[in-house]
DNA sequence: GGCCTAAAGTGAGCGTGCTCAGTTTTCTCT
DNA sequence: AGAGAAAACTGAGCACGCTCACTTTAGGCC
């Protein structure tokens, strides 16, 4: 079983390779699983022996990705930086690895990474955000700051996140600057919650 | 002409009470166009003459919903209330009037309001995100901040309130007392964002 | 090699959301 | 009222994502 293992493991590579290819220069919708299914010389009902739904394939490949970036991370790490410059680097460069997937991260992040429609909760994108969150969790937690988070909290930054994420994907100023000043902004807000969190009012406004 | 025009208001109420029912009845996924179209006495084509999409028909019913809040809102306000506590009266009676269509709308904004795929501008959700965004504009206003926002600023506020729409749609807590938490929590950090706007005058007035 | 089991692959077919050429109804004008 | 134009309605049909009963192939065992 070790040479059909190995095969295995190539067809899905070819899968992942032609859709790529074809979200990229045909876009999300207009690619179609028969399509990617004959670009990766198989048969339409074999594509979901290797991928459960059309979203799954482009969750593979957000997620390989992202997965790429935390491995990096732990080495960029500063003892001196502070939770948000950690935070900081954490997603942004998980958003530069996914940067030739960008065009169509949009249309198909919709339905991968919808905070709403929680009914299935086993979604392709549920993985993503589980990984993610462990890592913010974590970096939050090598800052001192007390772990696990309340609902609302965790409930926040994702929201954040996304909202970052999305707006990133469509962000066309030069450097994706204003992206840049969103997720400084977004940071700023979620790491003075931790504050309040933490039982300091700290966190003055007006 | 008269008698067609209201014919056809007629019909599109029928419409709407047919998909509301079956909504509730079977949820967004098994409801189908053509079984609303044959609760209705229609033809399948003659419901995209009415909706040119399925999320077309979600959207008109929660805009039914949200414009009544609006309407509601001016006579609650009191002069002594401080803008969050405006935001918050005009947002969680919005929510309010939302309160049957709950059970359905996690699924059905999924593809109506999702910040991704801005690439279809003018789709069905639009007309609602940008009516609550004047409604919110028009409030913050009235409590002497400076408009307009940058895009930073309102692209912000509308990822907070879609993440406090979702969790309030699938919130199952007493009360939903850990979406009025999360309201709460969101509309402080919004406040504080205006107030660094006008501090600092980064992202403030043009 | 010659079986046998199970894994892998296949593609016709199902149920969607939505379209559009053709039909029916409604309104206008004389 | 009758004819013509415009508006409204119709349902067969398309393309899609996905399924599943079936066929083909691979690997272990004698």
């Amino acid at each position: 079983m070790r040479i059909t293992a190995e095969a295995k493991t190539v067809t899905r590579q070819r899968i992942l390779d032609a859709a790529t290819a074809m979200f990229q220069i045909d876009g999300w919708q207009n690619t179609t699983t028969r399509g990617i299914a004959v670009a990766s010389g198989i048969a339409t009902g074999t594509l979901f022996n290797y991928f459960p739904t059309k979203e799954a394939i482009a969750a593979a490949l957000i997620a390989e990705a992202l997965d790429c970036a935390n491995e990096d991370f732990p080495s960029s790490q500063v003892e001196e930086n502070s939770l948000e410059a950690d935070l900081f680097t954490l997603i942004w460069s998980g958003l530069g690895k996914l940067r030739d997937l960008r065009k169509f991260l949009g249309p198909a992040s919709e339905t991968i990474f919808s905070p709403l429609a929680r009914a299935s909760p086993d979604s392709a994108g549920d993985a993503i955000r589980v990984a993610h969150l462990e890592m913010v969790e974590a970096v939050v937690r090598s800052h001192g700051f007390p772990g696990p988070r309340s609902v609302v909290a965790v409930q926040l930054y994702w929201t954040l996140y996304l909202g970052v994420f999305a707006f990133w994907a469509a962000d066309d100023s030069p450097g994706q600057e204003d992206s840049l000043a969103l997720l400084d902004q977004s940071l700023k807000l979620f790491v003075s919650t931790l504050s309040v969190d933490q039982g300091k009012e700290i966190y003055g406004r007006q």
